[in-house]
RNA sequence: CGGGGUGUGGUAUAACGGUAUUACGCACGAUUCGGGUUCGUGUAAUCCGGGUUCAAUUCCCGGCACCCCGACCA
C-alpha cells in the first residue's frame, strides 16, 4: 500500500490521558483511536495486526478441530436465569437493555449459556461427541474501571472456545489438547518465552483453572515462577496446601508482574446439568456432558506484544502478526522506489511504501513508530550502487541488496 | 463502587479575576533533501449549565467526561 492513501497519520505526542504505553504508541502510530474510556476503535493498521492475530488463533483451533461458530451478542434472560448468573448481584459485568415491548436481553459478556443450549440439539448420543467448537465475537463487560489502554476494554474481542467430552477422561484428552494450540499460538506471535500457564483459581467449577500470563510490568496481575520447572501460579492461589499440591516450594518462586492473556477452564457438569445438556451412553444411560471453556482476547494479545516487544523508538511486531512485512521507503528516489515497489506487491510480499512528499528524518522515524519487521531504504545512494538498504526493525545491522534480488531475499525471510 | 485529580485549537501546553501564549499539525510560498531541515504568512481553542463580579480560562455550585490509587475482574 502506498503511504500518501493511507488516511492516518502518525502523531508525536501522545493524549495526555493515556499513560499506558501499548494505547500511547498504538495512538501516535495510528492503529487505534479511543472512543471513550475503555473503548476503541480499529484502524486500518491497527486492524490487521487484530485479524493476523486472530488467523494465527483460528489455524491453531482448527489444527486441533475446533468447529467455528458465531453465537449472538443479543442474550435471553430466562436462559441465564437458569444458572443463576443474570441477576447483576451474582454478575456485575452485564451491560443490559430491553426490546420496546420491555422484554430484558443482556449484551453477552461470555457464552457458556447459549453454547450449551445450542448443543443440546445437536448433541444426543456418544456417537456425537467429543465437540470442539469456537468463535471469534465482540464480548461486552460493563468493568467498573477501564484501564490499561486496549488491554482492559468494555468492548472487546474474543475468541472462545467450548469443548463437550463423554466422560472426565475424554474431557482431560481435549483441555490438554487445546492447552498444547494455545502454546503454539503465544509462541507463533511473538511471546513464547515470556508466557507461563499459571494455575489460578478454577471459579466454583474445578479446583483450579489455568492462565496463560505474560511477564511485564504493565500486567494487573502478580504470578509466581519456579523458573526451573517453568511452572508458575497466581498469587490468589498461593497457599501452603496448593505449594504442595504442585510439588513447589516457597523459596524458589519468583515474583512477576504478568499480563493474562489467555485462560482455559474446566467446567465439568456445572452447566450441562442446569440447562439439560446430556447423552445417551453405549448402554442407554444418560449422562451429561463434560464441559470446558477456553478464552483468548486477542486485543489484549495486540496489547501485551505492543508492550512487551516495543521499545524507545516505537512499536515492533513479530512478522507473524505485522500489519506488513516491508516498509519501503523513497529518499527522492520515487521512480526507482515505485519499480520495486511494484515488484514486491506482485510477488504477495506485502509492502508499506511510503511515498510522502517528506524529509529522510520523519520517514524513518514513522517507520520506527510503525514497527513494520523490515525496512527497506532507496535513495541515492542506491541509485550510484544498485542496492537497497534493507534494515530488520529489531536490529542495528543494515545489510546491502541488489534491486534485483529484493525480492527473492524477502520470500525466503 | 470508595478516595483523589484534571477539563484551553486536531495534539501537547501558557495565562494575578482584565487583549487567550507557545510548539507540533494543517494550508500557501520559499528553502532543504539519508535521522523528526530552515524561514515567512495563514488556519484553528477555554466541556455543558447556573452563580458571584464592571469584568470569569481563572472564584463558587451543579452536571458530564476523562485520568490516577484502591476494591472488583465467572
Amino acid at each position: 500500500m502506498r503511504q500518501t492513501q493511507l488516511f492516518t497519520k502518525t502523531k508525536k505526542e501522545a493524549p495526555k490521558d493515556e499513560v499506558s504505553k501499548n494505547a500511547q504508541l498504538l495512538i501516535r502510530a495510528g492503529f487505534v483511536h479511543k472512543e471513550m474510556a475503555g473503548v476503541y476503535s480499529f484502524l486500518p493498521l491497527g486492524l490487521k495486526v487484530l485479524s493476523n492475530i486472530i488467523n494465527v488463533i483460528r489455524e491453531e483451533m482448527d489444527a486441533i478441530g475446533g468447529q467455528e461458530l458465531a453465537l449472538t451478542a443479543l442474550q435471553d434472560k430466562e436462559l441465564w436465569q437458569k444458572t443463576d448468573r443474570w441477576d447483576d448481584k451474582q454478575v456485575d459485568v452485564w451491560f443490559k437493555t430491553a426490546l420496546k415491548n420491555g422484554t430484558e436481553l443482556g449484551l453477552g459478556w461470555t457464552h457458556e449459556e447459549p453454547i450449551t443450549r445450542l448443543m443440546t440439539q445437536q448433541i444426543a448420543s456418544y456417537r456425537d461427541l467429543p465437540v470442539l467448537a469456537y468463535q471469534f465475537q465482540t464480548k461486552f463487560r460493563n468493568e467498573t474501571r477501564a484501564k490499561s489502554g486496549i488491554m482492559r476494554m468494555r468492548e472487546f474481542m474474543m475468541k472462545d472456545m467450548y469443548s463437550f467430552a463423554r466422560t472426565e477422561a475424554e474431557h482431560q484428552e481435549l483441555y490438554a489438547r487445546v492447552r498444547a494450540a494455545y502454546q503454539r499460538i503465544f509462541e507463533r506471535v511473538g511471546l513464547g518465552g515470556r508466557t507461563y500457564a499459571a494455575f489460578a483459581s478454577g471459579g466454583a467449577f474445578s479446583k483450579y483453572s489455568e492462565e496463560f500470563q505474560t511477564v511485564s510490568d504493565a500486567g494487573e496481575d502478580l504470578i509466581y515462577i519456579d523458573e526451573t520447572s517453568g511452572q508458575a501460579l497466581n498469587k490468589e492461589v498461593l497457599t501452603d496446601e496448593v505449594l504442595a499440591d504442585l510439588g513447589l516450594t516457597r523459596e524458589n518462586l519468583v515474583e512477576k508482574k504478568s499480563i493474562e492473556v489467555g485462560n482455559i477452564f474446566t467446567l465439568g457438569t456445572k452447566f450441562s446439568v442446569p440447562l439439560g445438556l446430556t447423552f445417551k451412553d453405549e448402554t442407554g444411560a444418560m449422562a451429561p456432558v463434560m464441559m470446558g471453556c477456553y478464552g483468548i482476547g486477542p486485543g489484549r494479545v495486540m496489547g501485551t506484544i505492543a508492550e512487551v516487544l516495543s521499545d524507545a523508538a516505537g512499536l515492533v511486531w513479530p512478522a507473524s502478526v505485522a500489519p506488513f512485512k516491508v516498509h519501503l521507503l523513497s529518499l527522492n528516489a520515487d521512480e526507482k522506489t515505485l519499480e520495486i515497489y511494484d515488484a514486491l506487491t506482485a510477488a504477495g510480499i506485502e509492502t508499506l511504501y511510503d511515498d510522502r512528499d517528506t524529509s529522510a528524518g520523519d520517514k524513518f522515524s514513522d517507520s520506527d513508530l510503525l514497527g513494520i519487521p523490515y525496512r527497506v531504504v532507496i535513495g541515492k545512494r542506491s541509485l550510484a550502487s544498485g542496492q537497497a538498504e534493507v534494515k530488520p526493525r529489531v536490529s542495528a545491522d543494515v545489510e546491502m541488496i541488489s534491486f534485483e534480488g529484493l525480492v527473492s531475499y524477502f520470500t525466503q525471510h
